[in-house]
DNA sequence: TATGGCGTTCTACAGACGTAGAAGGGTGGC
DNA sequence: GCCACCCTTCTACGTCTGTAGAACGCCATA
């Protein structure tokens, strides 16, 4: 219970999300977040003891820096109106995904080992926050659009874009598709982005 | 070296993937898959000596069932002549994906973690090789219908669908989503796929 | 200056893990 | 019937991991 410093708790969890990210879920023990930190050893163990604490740190400190990077990038204004400009929308939305994909290519990782892991832990779900986010917001495009369906087709364009996502992460479509951080990515996305958000709204 | 028995190496890998599923890669260790295969313990060890050899193997099993899972699973007759029977195609897709949900859960959930754990070891990588065949499929019939970039386009569709899928897999819709295995499910599915098709070819 | 509390750092230890090699046992050739 | 071979099974061992608790040092108070 020694939760006293918070920048110290801070640079436990950043450096347990690095872990995952590099070695996977395998990866994460106590003595490696203390090394990766830069803190004497023993420090994680003191901070969170279990390592179900630790795994529950992660997720906690995943979905509170998503949800700020999320309340950050707002949509465009004047999309949600009755005639909303799709095309902007989906130049933002690639530019979030590319972003997700070189900066926060770290966390990406980490959070997409977390969702797995969520599988079978339930005490997990908070790292489902940022998908709840971004369905919110896809809802209420589509309902302002007048979208029929706009719940249903909402989760759908979520899980379709969170499918791009996932894709140009793992290298899946790695044969064809340009590296992330280029125009070209920015591009590919957007266009990818905005069939789908034209097949949502018609 | 002691690779003589072939249902014995199977059982092992098969168990192996089951672990995968349940317990994440963590869990993956040769005495966890020697109880879990009843087989006595140091099988694993003695078939697949190091870890990196299990994960190779897992990987590839996965990889062939894939690949034979998928050569069942024809395109419908007639859908890939010049004005293709959408509705049908996204029948069968959700029909796979609804299927990989509920019997082929276990491998849907190795084969993911595998797709993470390929991130950082680019040996696992090729062999991963399920998404390439349905590339290959999409953009034969993106051809085959005369949309314009076919190979782009076929690539984001299998990318879109595979968000689907993973979706259901991590629960992340599951405020909204009926529950795998059920016709609501596959309806849903086939909705979403049918969107994505038609955004494809249009 | 002494003292008490508290956050930090270090040490301990049991169990699990990866890996290697020895022991065991059954089968085919001679 | 005997032997050699090879697959299987068991044992060994050094390391890593999770978890606990003791030792230490610092700051505020009296």
């Amino acid at each position: 219970m020694a939760t006293t410093s918070p920048e110290r708790f801070a640079a436990l969890t950043d450096a347990a999300i690095a872990l995952i990210a590099e070695l996977g879920m395998r990866g994460l023990t106590h003595r490696a977040v203390d090394a990766r930190a830069g803190l004497p050893a023993g420090t994680a163990s003191a901070y969170l003891r279990t390592r179900k604490a630790l795994v529950e740190a992660v997720v906690q400190r995943i979905a509170d820096l998503d949800t700020a990077d999320l309340a950050t990038r707002r949509v465009p204004t004047g999309v949600v109106e009755a005639a909303p400009d799709l095309d902007a929308l989906a130049e933002s939305i690639a530019a979030l995904l590319d972003d997700w994909l070189t900066a926060g290519r770290t966390r990406t990782l980490a959070r997409y080992a977390c969702l797995l892991e969520a599988t079978h832990h339930p005490e997990l779900r908070p790292i489902l926050a940022y998908g709840v986010a971004m369905r919110a917001q896809a809802q209420a495009l589509l309902t302002a659009a007048g979208a029929p369906d706009a719940e249903q087709r909402g989760s759908h364009l979520v899980a379709a874009v969170d499918g791009l996502l996932f894709d140009r992460l793992a290298g899946a479509g790695s044969l064809a598709a340009p590296p992330p951080g280029t125009p070209q990515n920015r591009a590919d996305l957007a266009a990818a982005v905005r069939g789908l958000l034209r097949a949502a709204v018609s």
